[in-house]
DNA sequence: GCGATCAGGT
DNA sequence: CACACCTGATCGC
């Protein structure tokens, strides 16, 4: 396809259509609420999430939301020639967080898919419904380029399904019915898990902000630490799970669906690396306290061999330039022409809202916030920084009380 | 004064 | 050692 036609995760001047895969912040950098240089395409649920983080967004009339599993077809022109094209898209479940697909382009350039990042999990009804999808658009159709996630395309790669992985959660909540349970989690993608844990444990409120009715949290992965770990436990016995270390799984799991035993990381020495006199050294500490779980919203590689087989592309292209091992896919593949915050003595709840909210409640509740919010700060005259801080709050979605502002 | 972006952290 | 996302500082309109 010619330059200049369109852009996927990219928010650069120059396309005739934009097409966003999913929300996580990596993939929209560059794209901002004054967002004016073409139609914007997504699914029904990311343009949801879309408006709750974008809400002053205010070209609503660019956001183009594509149903799952349907041809659209695009007119737009070619930039050498200036004739008319088409293009025809079609959005596929991701499985990568909630919204993400994959977009399959066809027309005169022939046939492409970009996965964005995808998770192939194969037992999965979901999964079965996007591989339908998949197998009859390409149908007699040989797929020319295919845009891969390849964040673990490294036969070392080795991890279980996000099914096992909340399985071993709950195991080990359930080994500890007198603690506490911390789990970080980012802003986008453990939904499932949470929803999983409630579910096996019959928690009464699936999600709450209320943290005195569970003993069951959710925290920012980036509040999430020995030390925070510490602290909590100087009050109540708690331990804290990590859904997401994956790193340290490589080379541990022999093999896909192998299960798994009790966490690697409880009991054994953790490391950490601090800066001295610009030198990285290696503190060794150890902690009885934090769990970690192979939870990954990224396919692992077998997943992504299988993936690779099934649609057997001529060519294949990474889009994960830093991916661990720095490895093209084709080497492996031959070239198959083929809520809250941990504070001192106090902590606000899972910054989960419930699923009944709906996106103009957030928004109305969100717009009385921040005019609030405007008095307040002309109020009590604060200074830039704090304004900033505040205001990325707020866009968060964390609650802001009137003591916030206190002088 | 403000949003956008970068560097450096978890 | 990944990923996603935080903070504070700086840039540029």
């Amino acid at each position: 396809m010619e330059r200049g036609m369109i852009s996927v995760d990219r928010w650069a001047q120059g396309s005739q259509a934009y097409f966003l895969t999913h929300l996580h912040a990596d993939h929209t950098v560059g794209l901002t609420p004054t967002w004016k240089w073409g139609p914007l395409f997504c699914s029904q649920v990311t343009a949801k999430l879309f408006l709750t983080k974008f809400d002053q967004f205010n070209k609503l009339s660019l956001l183009r939301i594509l149903d799952l599993g349907r041809w659209y077809s695009l007119p737009l022109f070619s930039p050498s020639s200036g004739q008319p094209v088409t293009i025809q898209v079609m959005a596929i479940d991701a499985h990568h967080c909630p919204g993400a697909v994959m977009y399959l382009f066809r027309g005169e350039f022939g046939c492409m898919l970009y996965t964005g990042d995808f998770r192939w999990e194969t037992v999965d009804p979901r999964a079965e419904i996007a591989r339908g999808m998949l197998l009859e658009a390409l149908k007699g159709v040989k797929l020319d380029i295919l845009y891969l996630d390849n964040t673990y395309c490294d036969p070392s790669y080795c991890f279980p399904s996000r099914e096992d992985a909340s399985r071993q959660v709950v195991d080990i909540i359930s080994s500890h019915p007198n603690h506490d349970i911390v789990i970080s989690i980012d802003s986008l993608g453990k939904e499932d898990l949470l929803f999983y844990i409630s579910k096996k444990l019959k928690t009464k409120d699936i999600f709450t902000t209320n943290t005195s009715l569970t003993r069951i949290r959710a925290i920012p992965r980036y509040s999430f630490s020995m030390e925070t770990l510490q602290a909590l436990n100087l009050m109540r016995p708690t331990v804290g799970i990590m859904p997401s270390g994956l790193p340290w799984m490589k080379k541990i799991f022999s093999g896909p669906g192998n299960v798994v035993g009790p966490s690697p990381s409880h009991g054994v020495t953790c490391s950490k690396t601090r800066k001295q006199n610009g030198v990285l050294a290696i503190t060794e500490i150890c902690n009885e306290y934090i769990y970690t779980v192979p939870y990954s919203d990224h396919s692992c590689f077998s997943e992504i061999k299988k993936f690779v087989e099934l649609l057997q592309p001529t060519d294949i292209r990474g889009t994960v330039s830093s991916s661990p091992s720095n490895v093209e896919p084709r080497n492996f593949f031959g070239n198959q022409k083929p809520f809250g915050e941990v504070r001192a003595g106090k902590h606000e709840g899972p910054q989960v809202r419930s699923p009944i909210e709906t996106v103009e409640s957030i928004l109305a509740r969100r717009e009385r916030i921040i005019k609030r919010c405007g008095r307040l700060i002309s109020r009590h005259f604060i200074s830039r920084l704090d304004r900033v801080r505040l205001l990325r709050r707020l866009r968060r979605g964390i609650k802001i009380t009137d003591s916030e502002f206190s002088p």
